[in-house]
DNA sequence: GGACTTACTTACTAATTAGTCAGTCTTTGC
DNA sequence: GCAAAGACTGACTAATTAGTAAGTAAGTCC
């Protein structure tokens, strides 16, 4: 494992921000370059193409994702405290900064994407997907949550219902996440919280 | 009302499209032109910006929905007719084109869209919500919708999930629109339908 | 101290982008 | 028959794009 440089770093970061904010097709090596105090060639001798620069902030929110779901799906953790952290993350994110979750920046792209970066953004959503239907059968197994149906379509419909929220909160403001997450919570017999 | 010339729909029907499989930055002047067999400039001669023609695409999905919705909107019609055409319409769509609505296409690109391209975003977005949270509300009303909480929050919960759908059904397939459209109508206790 | 590697920069290319402008053909009105 | 309007084309511009190639300064290994 070599020890990442720290422009390297500031250039995933940089790149992590315009990615979630603008989309694939609205950033350019420039844009990463230049705040940084780089050349655009510099990007490019750390990421040699701009789908590689993109496969890596995927993978390193999947990263992040894994880090936080891993105990839970080894068999430990409770439920209901993933998920309200997962809202609670989601909601956050939009509300300070506004960016999307790479999979719902990567959305609209999609069919102008380079193959590996729609397998990146898959992966990454296989993963979220899974964790949330253990988190939903569990949940329910334990008397917590409470919905009809298949965990997995359920799961799918949580996950869908915040991607979209953050959509329209894009075009409404973050009040819009806020009503979307509650009603979520609200589905599933969670108490509301201080926030509603 | 000036005859629509044949070129003029014809621009308008591939910017549709085009914008809705790969957003505002996805696509180009080239793009549309050059299957129609006519110039560049052609294309500027009938919409000036490519916002202009961005926002003649998203007025005209907002004219469609307006006919669909006028006379429930007006007191006529029935809430669980309108709320399963949209559904089976959303599902249809993305089913078959893979196409998104222009508010999800447009909603990744969203900061790096002039304000007049938002502006009619947000107008669709609204009247859709307005209409939604009617359909909610009378369908609870009259005993045939089932949800709790604010008839305005189960509006932008269903649609945020029909929007984050066909993001998710980009990358995992159609199921996953089906999947998603299946458990809004369970958690609304409506009758599976055929497709289930 | 010499070879090699890392982390860049400068300078560039080829392609694409939205958009402009002057001219042309065709239809319509009178 | 002639003028005006409508619907373009051809030829262009200025900017931006991802990506490359060659060179360089600093550090590391032996």
């Amino acid at each position: 494992m070599t020890p990442p440089t720290d422009t390297r770093e500031k250039i995933l970061a940089s790149a992590d921000r315009l990615l979630r904010s603008y989309g694939f097709n609205g950033f350019s090596y420039q844009d990463i370059a230049r705040p940084l105090g780089i050349r655009n060639a510099a990007v490019h001798y750390h990421f040699t193409t701009k789908a590689d620069l993109a496969v890596a902030v995927i993978e390193n929110y999947r990263q992040l994702l894994h880090k936080r779901t891993a105990a839970f799906m080894a068999g430990h953790g409770d439920p209901v405290e993933q998920l309200e952290g997962f809202i609670a993350f989601s909601t956050a994110e939009c509300c300070a900064e506004s960016t999307m979750c790479p999979v719902g920046a990567l959305a609209s792209d999609f069919y102008s994407l380079p193959e590996d970066i729609r397998a990146a953004g898959r992966r990454l959503l296989d993963e979220l997907l899974a964790w949330m239907t253990r988190v939903c059968q569990v949940g329910r197994e334990q008397g917590r949550l409470q919905f009809e149906g298949d965990p997995n379509a359920k799961a799918e419909q949580i996950v869908a219902a915040l991607q979209g929220a953050r959509q329209l909160a894009r075009f409404r403001g973050a009040e819009a996440m806020q009503a979307v997450a509650a009603q979520i919570r609200r589905d599933l017999g969670l108490e509301p919280r201080g926030t509603d």
